[in-house]
DNA sequence: TGACTGTACTAAGACATATAATACAATGAG
DNA sequence: CTCATTGTATTATATGTCTTAGTACAGTCA
């Protein structure tokens, strides 16, 4: 379901953060069903529930999942993902698009593989 | 020139790498053109050299500066940054058109911001 | 020669990360 | 109600990274 890299130098907690984001965008978890519970998902891991919950507070910051005391973890709906979230992605956008055009990649090539991953997503 | 934020979470380092990175990116820094150096660049910015160092090495591992000892620190010509670049932003963009796509971004509106940045650039 | 350059190294402190060990209130099944 | 599970909060500790400070060495060039 999610890997670790511990070499990695990226903190534990951003890596659950970004793979259980990750699995809420492509479905694997759809809106509304349950997150594992802090402890649950820490054991499968082998590492402190305190690292879960932080980013599960991460998440629920950004507007990807809710948490309810006594019941759990869940995914929230698109709508409701914070709209600062939106602004930050779009402002990575900018530059890395930018930094492609310095390496000599034709914004016909990065537009058309924007394209590609908007007919993928409706079949 | 360049602009730090000390409050940030991001470490002083990456922030002058950036920083360097995109002056390279929009031309203010010519290929070929002398970096300030390393002690001149930490006395402005009123930081350790040492910091200021480790960015250089940075910006030497993606193929955009080259030190050369005894004389400084230069901006490297695009054809020198590594294919590995390429394909590290390449993910990143396709990572973040997946999650725009999943907020309800129509793919068009997508390519066609790419668009606008080819339009800007042959200005 | 002397002033500059990049580079290397050690030591110390500040800070973030992660673990460990508890504790408490809310939930829901029995 | 009882009890296991849930999220949440707290304190303490160990570890690693970041940054500064200080020093040193070799190459470049006027």
């Amino acid at each position: 379901m999610l890997s670790l890299n511990l070499r990695d130098s990226r903190p534990i907690y951003e890596q659950v953060r970004d793979g259980l984001r990750r699995l809420i965008i492509t479905g694997a978890i759809p809106p509304g069903d349950k997150l594992p519970s802090v402890r649950t998902l820490a054991g499968q891991l082998a590492i402190n529930p305190n690292t879960i919950q932080r980013a599960y507070e991460a998440l629920e910051r950004e507007g990807y999942a809710y948490s309810v005391p006594g019941k759990g973890s869940f995914a929230a709906l698109p709508q409701d993902v914070t709209d600062k979230r939106r602004v930050e992605l779009l402002r990575q956008l900018d530059t890395i698009v930018q930094e492609l055009l310095y390496l000599g990649m034709a914004w016909e090539e990065i537009a058309a593989r924007c394209a590609a991953f908007g007919k993928e997503e409706s079949k």
